[in-house]
DNA sequence: GGGCACTCTAAGCGCCCGCTCAGCTTCGGC
DNA sequence: GCCGAAGCTGAGCGGGCGCTTAGAGTGCCC
């Protein structure tokens, strides 16, 4: 039912899950409009005209605005959970997996910015049920990484004094990443991501310092 | 012109710089509808009708729904810049300084969430020439707490590889509080600022780790 | 106590929003 | 070569938007 490129952790081409070709576009459309306006400033008249559609194509597709936010939003955060879990179930020691994590979701969302944008910051747009899906993914992002840092604690790598409350903040570095990348800044993914891997591996106390970086 | 409390960087009642008294509460009005909503799905009947007033009474006081934001960012931007120059220039090591700086603006952002919210994510929703104004205010706290970083890679109390990145990270984990903190949730802005403050140390490679928390 | 500045309201203008619907085209099956 | 399904468009609906205007209420100065 499925080709086998889209079973894997690898970065396969975005958003071709999304059939038939006229529905991506539109879907498309609306992540960089969103991206761009925010959801709520972008019109439906917009994300056609993106799509090289009329107004009403849209609703062919989809039933409504926000089920296109929706769509987009459980897509992004699966993925995003996919490189997490990827990450955490790697075959390196604590340090090695907590890098991997960081810096693919940090990649990830420099490289794939306007859409890290819309699923990141337009949550709030959704109604309470799609929303409290969404929510669902997001714990069990936030699960992926404790579990790496608890590994660490365990093994005397790291040095933690609040597990809930650092994991928090390693996510939120991550995951602001998207607000402030500048695809024509100074940076590349790449580099921001071996970064915030160093700074991560600092803020949980990891012992050996600048050990991992792949 | 101006009484003297709010010269100097104590937490003054906020807002007490906008008179009359009508205009002050349709600007907190706005605020609290800006921070729930959104800006651009925030109606000005809303503002009104929580202030009290009617829809029209909003343009006595306010050209437009944009300069309402205008003026919200304009404050909440100075109040941020006071608080890291404040610290800054404070008596102690960068060490000191530097925990101070951090953990009193995530005090900010937690404590004042709405506020903070409004000011660091409608940005976007300026105009050209606002926006710019604004910006101009984020890079001088950007250059606060790089300051503060700087001097302490200078007297060797920090190690840090990428000095503007690390104190883009610094700040973006500071701003980052407004979005997922919870006033109803486990921890007081004062608990956040304190695993911030230590966080941030650790970030900078400071080589006395748990000496400073004030 | 008359005039005026200030504050606010009721009503509503013009516009654009999300969304709908009747009908046109295209295309595969037989 | 006819038919139905699917994809799409042009026109437009009901409604809510940001904002304006005419005028009423209120308090202060002289």
């Amino acid at each position: 039912m499925s080709t086998a490129e889209e079973t894997r952790g690898g970065d396969t081409e975005p958003w071709s899950e999304v059939t038939p070709d006229a529905a991506r576009r539109l879907l498309i459309a609306a992540v960089e409009a969103f991206a761009e306006r925010g959801y709520h400033a972008t019109t439906t008249r917009d994300i056609a005209g993106r799509a090289g559609m009329s107004p009403a194509a849209l609703y062919i597709h989809y039933k409504t605005k926000e089920e296109l936010l929706h769509r987009i939003s459980r897509i992004g955060h699966d993925r995003a959970l996919d490189i997490l879990r990827t990450a955490a179930r790697g075959e390196g020691g604590p340090a090695e997996r907590l890098a991997d994590a960081v810096s693919s979701f940090v990649r990830w969302h420099a490289g794939r910015r306007t859409t890290a944008l819309v699923v990141q910051y337009e949550l709030d747009a959704l109604g309470p049920e799609a929303r409290a899906e969404i929510v669902a993914l997001r714990r069990q992002c936030d699960a992926e990484v404790r579990g790496i840092i608890e590994d660490g604690v365990a093994t005397g790598e790291f040095e933690v004094l609040d597990l809930k409350g650092t994991t928090l903040a390693v996510l939120s570095l991550c995951i602001d990443v998207a607000r402030w990348f500048n695809v024509d800044g100074p940076r590349t993914p790449d580099e921001v991501g071996a970064l915030y891997a160093d700074l991560v591996l600092r803020m949980v106390g990891a012992k050996a310092p600048a050990a991992a970086q792949k």
